[in-house]
DNA sequence: CAAGCTAGCTAACGCTCGTTCGTGCTGGCA
DNA sequence: TGCCAGCACGAACGAGCGTTAGCTAGCTTG
């Protein structure tokens, strides 16, 4: 049986980290301010993370990782092109709504990663681009689409979603989901759905 | 007639500083390497600014004025809605086109501004977002534009020409212009203009 | 009740940071 | 030609960084 006193694990300390690295960037934050965040000295995190770039790449991997993984889960490919495109921006605007910290951290300090997790994480950022991109290029040989450069759209629909992060609160008068269902309208509207 | 060697300016310096900030980040960033940019000593930018800090300050308030200014220059009070619209989003994705080191840095690090340079700058970041936002929902108002929720469209419509500055560069296949007038047509489709 | 492990603590490390000071070279002007 | 201002420099600063080592209190287990 656990201490009654179980304050101090990984999850908590990453969890600290993620907060924190939302607010004040990777570089400016300090390991001490996790460590006073948790009521605890700073060399006391050592005993439940490797460094604080490890807390980085912790994050960073299970972040990008979770968003193929949702795309692959929601895109059936026997879909039409509308009902893709529309499921794959539903669940990446409601994943930047609802995990915003991990969102902010990805898209600001990814700079700070270190290779080989740089590498890796680039190439998963590809892959997801490259994956819409197809979507939308199909949908416009299918003639449902209407726009003149499909990477275009796809980096603006990206983006869009990403951008959710930047000014979605819970307690605004849009929920998460109301949020995600409007943005893949936009998405749809971009690409010039019939 | 100034020396033959006249390297350092403060021009100078904030354009290395620009450069450095834009690609690892204001936190990210040493004042001993942009002095190594330039070959020249730490100490000696000192010569040519006032610290770290107001290069930061110097950066964000010439942009986030340029963007207001940007924005009444080309929005004509008495066109109509749509041609706001494709006028303000084309100018704004323009810029961040072609000055994407200024973007970068004002969207990334504009949290480690100290007061009173944060409240200035989000006064005058609202007052763009407020403008853009009016311009919308005269168009709701005036029947051009169709468009559930004017806010969330005018955040995306935004956010969409920030995350310009992100992947452009100059020796793509699309020139800034090409990008910013896709961008404006992706503009008056997110408002459902008729 | 004794042994051993867990985990937070103090202290200290080597390093880098942004910034200041005082010196001395240098180029422009009287 | 001699003076002066400007400016790059070496040296050094105090502070803060991420991280490690070693101690010890207290809980778990036999």
């Amino acid at each position: 049986m656990r201490s009654v006193r179980a304050t101090l694990t990984p999850d908590v300390v990453l969890d600290a980290a993620l907060t924190l690295f939302a607010a004040r960037g990777y570089h400016g934050t300090a390991v001490s301010e996790i460590a006073t965040t948790l009521g605890v000295r700073t060399p006391s995190l050592y005993n439940h993370m490797g460094s604080k770039h490890e807390l980085l790449r912790t994050i960073v991997d299970g972040t990008t990782a979770g968003v193929l993984a949702d795309f692959h889960a929601v895109v059936d490919p026997a879909d039409r092109p509308a009902d893709q495109l529309r499921r794959a921006t539903r669940t990446y605007a409601c994943r930047h709504a609802t995990r915003r910290r991990e969102a902010l951290v990805v898209n600001r300090d990814t700079t700070s990663l270190e290779e080989p997790a740089f590498g890796e994480m680039q190439a998963r950022r590809r892959e997801h681009e490259h994956a819409l991109r197809a979507v939308i290029t199909r949908g416009v040989a299918a003639g449902e689409f209407r726009v003149g450069a499909p990477a275009l759209a796809s980096f603006a629909i990206r983006e869009l979603c990403v951008s959710i992060a930047r000014w979605f609160t819970d307690d605004g008068e849009l929920s998460a989901d109301a949020v995600a269902d409007q943005y893949s309208r936009f998405a749809l509207r971009i690409v010039g759905s019939t």
